[in-house]
DNA sequence: CCCCCCTTTCCTGTTT
DNA sequence: GAAACAGGAAAGGGGG
């Protein structure tokens, strides 16, 4: 994989006119027992000003995803970040949310996973395939002839995929003509719901509403998730991440005017943010009780797996022919973590770099990558402590270095490679 | 079915 | 004392 571009092409307002930094217009009344519509409709409240479902459901996702209580600054990303982050987040999530969206909005990430699609479709041999489409967001795609798509693909998937591109162009003209825009958020919302299994958006009612959001708080499932709603701050110029935050350990205080959905532990971190997943219902407290009941039974090792549900084939373009013959591209954990870090706009300072040249890098928010790994498996209970451990098995294969005495920090081996400037052509 | 690889999970002890 | 680190042990799961 090349280096990938920032996306452009999600095109957002002015923070001025951000409904998030004003009282919406159409205020959502929610059910009073669901707090979790208060996190849903505040995504649907500042996607208002695009017109990219992604942007709201990557803010639904991270306002729900950044629950890990310490490992969360206690601030919502602004509008200036949420393009950004809508970035980061696809490259966990992207899957096939590409279909909901019009190919005019499409980032990088929704480019690439059509592609990966098709190409999985059509058996096409990816190694043949030119990179250079690693630099193309939607509204590039959407202006490329048929003979600029045989060009760059060739005369077997080219056509393939101009044909494609022409079908979910005129699915979203159509659309755009005939519904508003908040149905199709509403529509796409619920699917994204649907995936939580959570009957939210049924119950959010378009209506008058000021002053909707009420400190509330909340628990769900036998105290298994319990939400701390506050009202919305004004958002400022702050920063959602900064990379002076020194540690991972940040304080999520109940007054820190972030919506907070804080687990039964700041450790635990949950909150699926991948809508391809089922929403983890798993506290940190619930955990707990498991791990009490199982030491009384169970063996050492590793337990049988309770539930996949989805198999774990990547349909990202990961899954390009490879060498290694056991797992393709992107699917270890070193890679993954490589990833996050030579991808800064997919990085919303989980991770940063200690020393680039030596490839020692530091994670900010442990526990959040943790729970991204674990999405990317399909493991909703990763931790921080099974994710290190995974890595210290990578001292021995020398893909990482021990870094002595420093808390957090690990350093590239010989036998890692695609992190080096000079590999990512970022000559210095 | 077996083997290998890469984790994942659990655990105990140590260090920061 | 908590969090992180270290590393042994055993099992899961995918691919060959």
């Amino acid at each position: 994989m090349g280096a990938w571009p920032v996306s452009g092409g999600i095109p957002l307002n002015s923070p001025e006119s951000s409904p998030l930094l004003q009282p919406a217009p159409t205020g959502i009344v929610l059910e009073q027992d669901n707090p979790l519509h208060h996190t849903v409709a505040r995504a649907v409240i500042s996607a208002m000003s695009s017109p990219c479902l992604s942007s709201i459901l990557t803010n639904a996702n991270i306002t729900m995803y950044q629950t890990g209580g310490h490992d969360v600054p206690p601030q919502l990303p602004s509008i200036n970040t949420l393009q950004i982050s809508n970035s980061a987040y696809n490259s966990n999530i992207s899957g096939q949310w590409y279909r909901e969206i019009s190919p005019h909005f499409w980032t990088a990430d929704n480019v690439l996973d059509w592609i990966s699609d098709h190409v999985e479709g059509t058996k096409f041999d990816a190694s043949t395939l030119s990179l250079a489409y690693c630099a193309m967001d939607g509204p590039a795609l959407c202006q490329m002839s048929r003979e600029q798509m045989i060009g760059l693909f060739g005369t077997q998937l080219g056509p393939h995929l101009q044909q494609s591109l022409q079908d979910h162009k005129t699915k979203y003209e159509l659309q755009s003509l005939s519904g508003p825009e908040l149905s199709e958020t509403c529509q796409l919302l619920d699917n994204f719901l649907d995936n939580l299994n959570f009957p939210l958006l049924s119950t959010i009612r378009i209506g008058q509403g000021e002053g909707f959001v009420t400190k509330k708080e909340f628990d769900y499932r036998d105290d298994c998730i319990s939400l701390n709603l506050e009202p919305m701050p004004s958002l400022g110029d702050t920063e959602y991440l900064s990379d002076n935050q020194s540690d991972s350990e940040y304080s999520s205080s109940s007054n820190s005017g972030m919506f907070d959905l804080s687990l039964g532990s700041p450790e635990s971190g949950s909150g699926e943010s991948d809508p391809e997943f089922s929403f983890p219902l798993i506290s940190k407290a619930n955990i707990k009780t498991e791990k009490e009941e199982c030491r009384l039974k169970r063996p050492r090792g590793r337990p049988p797996k309770v539930s996949r549900e989805h198999g774990s084939s990547s349909s990202s373009i990961y899954g390009s022919p490879k060498k290694n013959k056991h797992a393709p591209r992107g699917t270890h954990l070193w890679e993954f973590i490589r990833d996050i870090l030579i991808h800064p706009e997919k990085n919303q300072g989980l991770m940063k770099w200690e020393d680039r040249r030596e490839g020692v890098f530091k994670f900010l928010k442990s526990e959040a990558v943790a729970q991204m790994w674990g999405q990317k498996k399909k493991n909703s209970s990763m931790t921080y402590e099974k994710l290190s451990r995974a890595m210290r098995y990578y001292y021995k294969r020398e893909i990482l270095e021990r870094v002595d005495g420093r808390r957090l920090v690990y350093k590239f081996g010989k036998n890692s490679s695609g992190w080096k400037m000079e590999e990512l052509g970022m000559g210095m």
